[in-house]
DNA sequence: CAATATATGAGACTTGACTCTCAAATGTCA
DNA sequence: TGACATTTGAGAGTCAAGTCTCATATATTG
């Protein structure tokens, strides 16, 4: 049904290794080193596959290319900082969504995100 | 320095008259009953200028195209209706954003969406 | 109204994030 | 190891959201 290869296997690799989701880029990036010659295509292919299978999750902020983490068992949100591009994942949440919802509507899910500058680049 | 038009006029009514964030598309589509025969090329560098200005502002919600919408004094997020696709502003906010930031880090902004479904979509 | 600065529309072009195609390479199973 | 199903990489293609070009049209000022 699927065959394991060194590239699927970089890819995940890529994102087990990393704290912080990662756009297709960047992993294709981060994968050459561990799989030389692995091909854009791949990558994305592996990505889409592995996001269809509920193993990695695909995070959307606003105004940034798609990002991607392994899917993890805890609600999260993220730290965006606008010096060096980083993402952090935050944890905990908010309380005093629902007071927000207009009447009579329904909340499925919600995002977070925090724009700032990290502790690396506030001490610049 | 800057040429008042019939096409600028309507870009601008229409984001007045909308009480909602609308993509570029949008903001076309509902410009062209307004003034005849506007230009993709026209919505899209009036509404550029006009941010720049100030007067309009680029909403960048997470997966979604970019919308825009007349400039406000206050602070606000968005309902996004996950089945009728708008998007309605929500007024307040939350607290305890800050208890969510990594330490040492600074807080610029930040952006809260809710997806979910409106009344409208929820009374079937 | 004339002079001229600025804006417009059509359509070609760009950019980023993918997706497709297909011959060659590789994984799996017997 | 052989058969063959699946995957890969390169490069072309796609799609959405813009941007650019430039001849023509329109606004403003004197």
């Amino acid at each position: 049904m699927s065959y394991q290869t060194r590239q699927r296997e970089a890819v995940l690799q890529v994102l087990r290794e990393e704290a912080q989701p990662l756009s297709a880029q960047a992993v294709l990036d981060r994968a050459g080193p561990i799989c030389p010659g692995i091909g854009a295509a791949t990558v994305f292919r592996t990505l889409k596959q592995a996001v269809e299978s509920g193993e990695v999750v695909k995070v959307e902020l606003p105004g940034l290319a798609p990002h991607y983490e392994l899917a993890s068992s805890h609600h999260h949100h993220f730290f965006v900082c606008e010096s060096c591009e980083q993402i952090l994942p935050l944890q905990g949440c908010v309380n005093g969504l629902p007071k927000l919802l207009p009447s009579g509507s329904r909340m499925s899910h919600h995002e977070i995100v925090i724009f700032g500058e990290c502790s690396t680049c506030v001490a610049d």
